[in-house]
Order: C-alpha cells, then structure tokens, then sequence
DNA sequence: GCCGTTTTCGGCCCGACTGTTTTCAGTCG
C-alpha cells in the first residue's frame, strides 16, 4: 500500500475523532462513516492518489463527501473541514479529551460553562472546587476526574506488548479457575485475537455466583486502583497501568460473553447487523428473537456464527477485514489449529548459550507431543556467547543418532539456526552447512542498515544453497525493537523462486512475520513453517499455539505450511525443496 | 457521512457502571 494512503487514514482518524468532539457524541454516526472509510482503504493495495472521486466512490464506505475530501487532499495538500475542526478544537482541548472520564459532553460543558480550554486550567479549576458548580457534576465526578489527570502523567495510555499481558492473564486465569464455582474462565479482548499489543485485558468467567468473584478480584494483589466495581464486572488497574476487566456471566452464556468480548468492536458490529436481518439481536448474553426474545443461540461461539450464517471465524481473525464476507461466502481459507502441526522446526538445546533444556529433554517433549519429525537447531558459531562451534555441532551429531535409533517415530533434522551477517555471509563454511538437514537463516544483529542493504543481504542468505527458511524475518521484538526494513515483495518473490520458506516465529516477543506480512506471502504462494524458537522445553506446547494464532492472523492456509504435512510429504519436500528452480547463482 | 430484495429518507449495535438525577445521562468498551 502507498504510504499516502497511510496519510488518507490519519486524516480520516482525525476528522472521525473530531467529529465526536463537534457532535458532543460517541455515536456520531459522521465519526462512524469517516472510521469504516479508513478502515475501508486497510482493503486497497493500489494508491489512493491516482484515483478519481467517481473511483474513490466505488470503494465500499467511501461515500461522495469522504472522497471529494481525498481528492482535495491530494490536489491541495488540505481539507476544509479538517482544518475548520482543528480551529474549534486545538490540539490543548483535544488533550482535555483524552482524559478518563471525560467524554464530549462534559468537554463542551467545561469550555462553555468554565472557559476551561486546557489540562492546566482543568486542574486549578478542580484544585478551586469549581467543577461542582455545573450542574450534573458533583464531588465524586471532580474526584475522579482529578485521579484520571494524575494517571496521565504517568503515560499509562501505552500499550502492553501481549508477552508480558499473556502471562498476566494466564496467572489470573489460573488462580480464577481455582476458585469455587468458577466453570470457565476465558481471556478475550485482543490478547485472544493475539494482538501484539493489548490496551486492556478482559476476562470472562463462567459462574452462576458472581459476587464472591467480584470481591475476590476487587481485593487481588494485582489491584492498584479499583475504577469499577458492580455485581458482575469489576475494572482495576495494576501497577503497570494495565486495565483489567473482569465479568461473570451464567455458564449458559458464555459463548455469546466470549463472542462479544473478544471483538474486535467492527467484527462485532458486523454480527449484530446480520443479526438484525434476521430479525434477531445480538448481545453479550445471546443471539435471541428480537420480538419474542426466544433465544436462538448463547452457549458457545460455533452455534452463534452458525446460526447467523456463517463460517467459524477464529479469533485471531475477527478483525473486519474481509472475515465477514469470506465466512458469509464459505471460502474463509482452512487454517491451521495447533493439533495440525507434524514437527518443530526450530528449537535450542542448551548448548545455546541463551537455551536451558536438554537435547533428550526436547526430544522426549516432542515424542510426548506425538510429533513425526524435529529440527535440532542450535545458534550458529558467529552469534556471540550463545553460538555453537563446529566441533560442538559434531559431537551433537552423534548424540541425535543415539537418539534417533532409540526413537525411530520421530523424524531428527539435523539443522541450526545461521546468522546472517551485514553482506549476506553466513556462519560457518559452505560445504559444512550443506550437510546439515536444516538450516535456518535469521537476522541477529545491524538492524540499522538501509532498506535496499536489508534486503541484498535477506536476498543473498535466500540464495544460499544451504538454507531452508528465513527465521524472524523482521528481527522485531514487540515493544523493544523494530523491525528492519526490508523490500517485502522483492523478499518474497526470491523465497518463491528457491523454495525457501517463511518461518512463521510464534514466540511471543517476536510473532514474526507479522500477520499483513504473512496475507501478502500466502498471495505470492509462499510456504510456511510454524516454529516455536523454543529455548526452554516448556515453550515447545505453549509456543505452538501462539504459532498457529498467528498463522490464522495471516489467513495461512493449512495447506500452505510445511509442518502440518505427515512424515512422508514432509521429507519428500525436504529432498527436493531447493532443486526445481535452485538457487539463483 | 453512508446506504438501499422494505428504503434516495431515515435509519445507523448493545449493555454495565457511575453519579446525581427522583427516572436518566454520560462514559466506556
């Protein structure tokens, strides 16, 4: 997509944000338009800038009014009625908005009623006991509003990487579980559709006694500050400023609860439209006759999309980006679930200097995992400290083959995980990392590099004879690092040509590649594998999962990934993946 | 602002929690 495209949505996000603002509503149904326009061009590969109004207009949610102000933006580098807002609202008010607790009404009261136009004046104006004088607002509503500006300060509005909210929500959730009464309990919200960022974490819990839980959570360490606390959803904050929502629901609707609380807010919308065709509605509670209010479907997620029509949308998917259309149609692509995977393709026994578990501990997890075939894929000599010399990866050689005889159901790939240096070079010798079965090729270091050096250097490792697959293609570590910059397609259509794989890295602080890198490789016809990076032997079940995840994020087709494919197709492709083409030069 | 096997006008998803309100508006997700 061009990056001007990327201009087209900011500045439909602005007027949509605005827009709230100037119509002293939430439900602006003017906001509503400009955020399904935006959300509209995620669609649209081509760039908006050569297209006409007449053009824009056959873009579904692209109305005359939105594309005469993309034409306007083009041709004169601004839009009248954005520039307009932006006078009636600066960027001080706009900050004055963003505060908990104050939504467009109350703005409109505080600038009309108070002549508050900033968060500083806010402030003096609560410090003088000055907001109770407008009617509607009384000293609780000060209070809070007050709170709301010290949590400010302290940026609490960043973004939880999903690494460290999945562990939280796996610790709540267990401890949930273990409390009398609770029959389910279920993260939802983004963290389900694996998001790398979440802004909240929702859990849903399936209890017909709600009010031991509610107290229970009200009172839990992880509890900084209480914002809500009713009979059945309770909202705290942690130390860290995560939000965290809890609701029970009775166990008879947990699906419809589960439903509606993961999401996303336009897959949701999305349903419910379609319910209303029906003649149903859709809630947090169930899918029910809009006029009788019989219920039609509520205990789980499949019975709901099937009564309305459609596909099961994983959650991963649910994102409105074309799920809808494609579950409505049956042609949602037939992605991988965890139970499809064959084998791991990339691990680290402890002889990496950053891996803790054991060659035979690794081996016998995935004996236990009923795995047909493992990839022993220890750093490279070049990585400093945690690489492994030539010399060790011999004397590792003969321990796979102790192993190998002793269990002749699974498949061991001798392989290890390459470094790719700044000109393309790669770890050890030529001929020495052809005689490893499996050899990965991964950026570990000059993240910096332009693009056009990113990519000679990815398109040189892809060249090599030795290597199978590109692992962590962007080398991103969520919340920490960026991903380098690479020519994407270039990159892509080399792995067609060779044969070479996409990794799709499922550890957490990577998901690497992301899911829009992963759409525009399943168009280019790419294969796939889904490795957990395992560096300890418990990753290899949890990772897994995340890996399929994001494979659904992608749209992956089952078909399309090597690792769901049994033993035999498996190695046939092993044998012959870089002869029909080869390599380059 | 968008849209149309009911519609070119009149709709546009749904409910919990809070506070101040004596019956509901505002905010949030």
């Amino acid at each position: 997509m061009g990056d001007r495209n990327h201009e087209i949505q900011a500045l439909l996000r602005e007027l949509a944000d605005l827009s709230i603002l100037d119509d002293q509503s939430a439900q602006s149904f003017r906001a509503r338009a400009y955020e399904r326009a935006l959300h509209a061009i995620d669609g649209i590969q081509d760039d908006l800038e050569g297209m006409s109004v007449a053009t824009l207009q056959r873009i579904g949610g692209i109305g005359r009014s939105t594309a005469q102000k993309i034409r306007e933006y083009f041709d004169t580098g601004a839009v009248a009625k954005l520039e307009t807002l932006r006078q009636r609202f600066p960027p001080s008010v706009v900050a004055m908005s963003r505060i908990p607790g104050v939504g467009p009404k109350t703005l409109a009261r505080l600038r009309s009623e108070l002549g508050i136009e900033d968060v500083e004046a806010l402030r003096d104006a609560i410090t003088e006991g000055k907001l109770q004088s407008v009617s509607g607002m009384g000293a609780k509503t000060e209070a809070r509003i007050a709170s709301a500006i010290d949590r400010l300060g302290l940026k609490r509005d960043q973004r939880t990487p999903i690494d460290r909210a999945m562990r939280l929500a796996e610790t709540l959730v267990n401890e949930l579980l273990a409390l009398p009464g609770v029959q389910a309990a279920v993260p939802c919200g983004s963290l389900r559709r694996q998001a790398e960022t979440v802004g909240d974490l929702d859990v849903v819990v399936a209890s017909t006694e709600p009010q031991p839980i509610m107290a229970w959570f009200a009172e839990h360490r992880f509890a900084e500050q209480v914002i809500a606390r009713g009979d059945t959803k309770t909202t705290i904050i942690t130390r860290q400023g995560l939000q965290i929502d809890l609701r029970v629901v009775a166990p008879a609707h947990l699906g419809a609860a589960t439903l509606y609380f993961t999401g996303s807010k336009g897959h949701n919308i999305r349903l419910r439209q379609l319910a209303i065709q029906q003649g149903w509605s859709l809630n947090e509670y169930a899918l029910s006759d809009a006029t009788t209010g019989e219920v039609v479907a509520a205990g789980d997620e499949a019975s709901i999309y099937r009564a309305l029509g459609l596909e099961f949308v994983p959650p991963p998917m649910r994102e409105d980006t074309g799920e809808i259309e494609a579950a409505l149609a049956g042609t949602l692509p037939g992605v991988v679930s965890v139970e499809d995977l064959c084998g791991d393709l990339h691990i680290h026994t402890d002889r990496s200097g950053d891996a803790r578990s054991s060659l035979a501990e690794l081996v016998a997890e995935a004996v236990r995992r009923g795995y047909s075939y493992l990839a022993i894929t220890d750093h490279a000599e070049d990585l400093p400290i945690n690489g492994v010399s030539r010399g060790e990866l011999e004397r590792q050689a003969e321990e796979i083959g102790a192993l190998q005889e002793a269990n002749p159901g699974l498949q061991l790939l001798r392989g290890c995980e390459l470094n790719i240096d700044p000109d393309g070079g790669l770890d050890y010798d030529p001929a020495f990392r052809s005689g490893l079965d499996w050899c990965i090729a991964a950026v570990h270091s000059h993240f910096d590099l332009s693009q056009a050096e990113q990519t000679r250097r990815l398109i040189a490792a892809i060249s090599d004879p030795a290597v199978r697959v590109i692992g962590h293609l962007s080398g991103r570590i969520i919340g920490e690092r960026p991903g380098i910059e690479i020519d994407l397609d270039a990159i892509l259509d080399a792995m067609v040509e060779t044969g070479v794989a996409l990794e799709i890295n499922s550890a957490l602080p990577r998901l690497d590649a992301a899911a829009p890198v992963l759409r525009r490789a399943v168009d280019k016809g790419v294969v796939f594998v889904i490795s957990t990076d395992s560096h300890h032997v418990r990753d290899m079940g949890r990772n897994a999962v995340f890996g399929a995840r994001q494979a659904q994020r992608g749209w992956v087709p089952r078909e399309q990934v090597a690792n769901t494919w049994p033993r035999e197709r498996f190695l046939g492709w092993l044998h012959t993946q870089r002869r029909p083409s080869g390599p380059s030069r």
